[in-house]
DNA sequence: GTCCTTTCCTGACAGC
DNA sequence: TGCTGTCAGGAAAGGA
């Protein structure tokens, strides 16, 4: 499940191998992939003949620059982007075919078709609504402990759900919300707005050090994930608490606990993550 | 504005 | 073996 690291790994995989390429043709195998244009062929007109000048992310979204538009590119839970020789044959999970002046063929890939894509304006993509919510990256330079105390301040709900709130700070999924949380020793059903001063500052910290180091190892294979190339990415041997229930805890061997939080299964250490505050 | 639930989808797996 | 039910999950939409 790509989440911001495996999609900057794909995102620079793609740009690699396709700047300056032009689409010629683009074939539509399942409609709902394109949520914009909802008219297919306005999609397949629009596109056609466009550059591929750049390649952009912002949270979990690519975003492909071409020359009149750019089509916002949102894989979900398993979408996948391959590059494919036009007579290799067409596996039945790939829904969206963009055929290029090399000869070639980028095709977008996705076993539960819940990934998306838009094509919209330039003038539209400042606008976007997709885009326009989404809180700061998770880098320093945008992501300060003042920055994030101040979004959490109002936020009642729990700070797993607000962490996948990507109005709060965009690109955090599921896995890397877990080792943030258990990083910063936080126990993920604790209220948002009761963290003290010393637990933001650890979950800020927990939050720029972990994506940082996931990035830097190309992001995480959990089931399926793997970038344009084909290649897996390697943080899963570094991963401490997520899909480790029953295993014992890498600081202090208490078992690794797999509960519900906000829907979502959540693993955590009871002793190291405490309900109460400074756990 | 914020929170909660439902919807979209298929494959894997448990249980009978 | 083959069926049914459950679970996994990001974002958007609609309701509270």
């Amino acid at each position: 499940m790509p989440e911001l690291p495996e999609v900057e790994s794909v995102r620079e995989g793609l740009e690699r191998l396709l700047k300056g390429r032009r689409i010629t043709e683009a074939i539509v195998l399942w409609d709902r992939i394109i949520a914009e244009p909802k008219e297919i062929n306005q999609f397949k007109n629009e596109i056609k003949d466009q550059i591929i000048h750049s390649i952009d992310r912002r949270g979990k979204f690519l975003l492909f620059n071409l020359t009149d538009f750019v089509l916002i590119s949102h894989l979900r839970m398993e979408g996948k982007y391959r590059i494919e020789k036009s007579n290799s044959s067409i596996s039945k999970h790939t829904h969206v075919i963009f055929k290029l002046d090399s000869g070639e063929e980028l095709r977008y890939l996705d076993v539960r078709k819940f990934g998306r894509m838009s094509l919209v304006s330039y003038k539209a993509i400042a606008k976007h609504p997709s885009l326009i919510k989404l809180g700061p990256e998770p880098i320093k330079e945008a992501l300060t402990i003042e920055a994030l105390s101040q979004a959490l301040k109002k936020r009642k709900k729990t700070i797993k759900a607000t962490l996948l709130d990507q109005s709060v700070v965009a690109g955090i999924g599921n896995i890397y919300a877990d080792e943030i949380l258990f990083n910063a020793k936080i126990h993920p059903s604790r209220k948002a707005n009761t963290l003290t001063k010393s637990e933001l500052s650890r979950l800020t910290y927990s939050i720029l050090e972990i994506i940082d180091k996931a990035v830097k190892a190309g992001g995480t294979t959990i089931r399926t994930y793997e970038n344009v190339f084909g290649e897996l990415g390697n943080y899963q041997s570094n991963l401490k608490v997520y899909g480790r229930t029953g295993l014992p805890c890498v600081r202090c061997q208490t078992i690794i606990e797999k509960i519900k939080v906000a829907q979502r299964g959540t693993h955590l250490c009871p002793n190291c993550q405490k309900l109460t505050s400074e756990g």
